[in-house]
DNA sequence: CGGAATAAGGAATCCGGATTCCGTATAGAA
DNA sequence: TTCTATACGGAATCCGGATTCCTTATTCCG
């Protein structure tokens, strides 16, 4: 029946090196993809592996806990795409300009980040059960296309899975590198028109 | 300076042996993927490790080795279609015919070998130097193009490396169960058509 | 049939990393 | 300043598998 006292806060350096160990493998991952060591991450975040671990108990739960934030800044950027196309007039001559402007983004961005190419696939895929992050994606997702079609942009039948599947395609041509993703990028939307 | 006496011809239980360790893991792979153990490949195939590790070196030489296969076999299946193609008058309604039916058969061989799926992308990436297969089935690639082009039904754009891509992206679309890859193929080869 | 020359088997070994453990160091509450 | 809950560091440990090695079994050539 002992009153449990007040916690302590965490410590400051605690939550620096957090920080650091966050900032660290992002900046790995992003250029060698998740097959970089634990201890690697370690040194370059400045902190020994023992503190990676307390930080993170598992390798896995490091490169999640980055794919979701990540996947989260994607969110974003879809949000701003998708006002931005609603306050646009008709007038461009991509009448899917939103939905256009977010698959070129998702390729800049995973041009860039080797890691996050590698679990795109993974993060969209059916895989995962619990997606919070994964839902609010394809509900930003879901808005642009609508965007689109009522424009006339996009076919009747195309789908927020099927944008799904284009993403999942164009992570492994850009892991690959078998061709130039932005002709992929292209090509399917091209296939996405009506007719 | 010894002469080297005439090899004895190899024994016909080794060349049993092997035809057993390629096929139990041909199985295995399409089953489970690349990530089935050396152990238990021997296993399937009714073999000692040892007796593997003589067939094939290493792990990674029987993943070549198999995939090497496949692949070949992709190059066959192309090859009828672009000869069926050939024949063919111009009253389908699908004037890609050659082209549809390759792309529909590669997510079909894909979709029933999780091995191969794996694989494709670095087989069609521009990763391998040393590509005899590869080449062979860009070409056959290249010719279905041609064909369909000629019929106006793709783009005078559109290059064997698109098709690469595009089916680079479909191995990823069918591994992570990213959606239906049938209507990725749809909506891809509508990417390709002209305008 | 007899004797190499090959091949089969599979226990023992090796290895690259991930993860654990515990003795120290440090922040922050009193 | 003191004291203790927290956090740090990184050597030691653990582990899953690939690969090696050596002993025994088979082929098949003469």
């Amino acid at each position: 029946m002992s009153t449990p006292q007040r916690r302590r806060r965490t410590r400051t350096d605690a939550e620096r090196n957090r920080d650091r160990v966050l900032e660290a493998a992002r900046a790995l991952f992003a250029e060698s993809g998740h097959d970089v060591q634990m201890s690697e991450v370690a040194r370059a975040a400045g902190v020994g592996i023992g503190t990676l671990y307390r930080k993170f108990p598992t390798r896995e739960a490091l490169i999640e806990a980055i794919a979701e934030h990540r996947a989260a800044d994607l969110v974003v950027a879809a949000r701003r795409l998708a006002d931005a196309d609603a306050d646009s007039d008709a007038d461009s001559d991509d009448q899917a300009q939103g939905l256009t402007g977010f698959l070129y983004h998702v390729g800049e961005v995973l041009a860039g980040d080797r890691g996050m190419s590698e679990v795109i696939g993974t993060v969209m895929g059916s895989a995962e059960p619990r997606g919070e992050t994964r839902e609010a994606l394809l509900a930003v997702i879901a808005e642009l296309i609508d965007r689109a079609r009522a424009r006339g942009a996009v076919g009747q039948d195309v789908t927020a899975g099927d944008v799904n599947m284009v993403i999942c395609g164009l992570a492994a041509v850009i892991r690959n590198a078998a061709g130039d993703w932005r002709r992929y990028v292209e090509v399917t939307l091209d296939g996405l028109r009506p007719r």
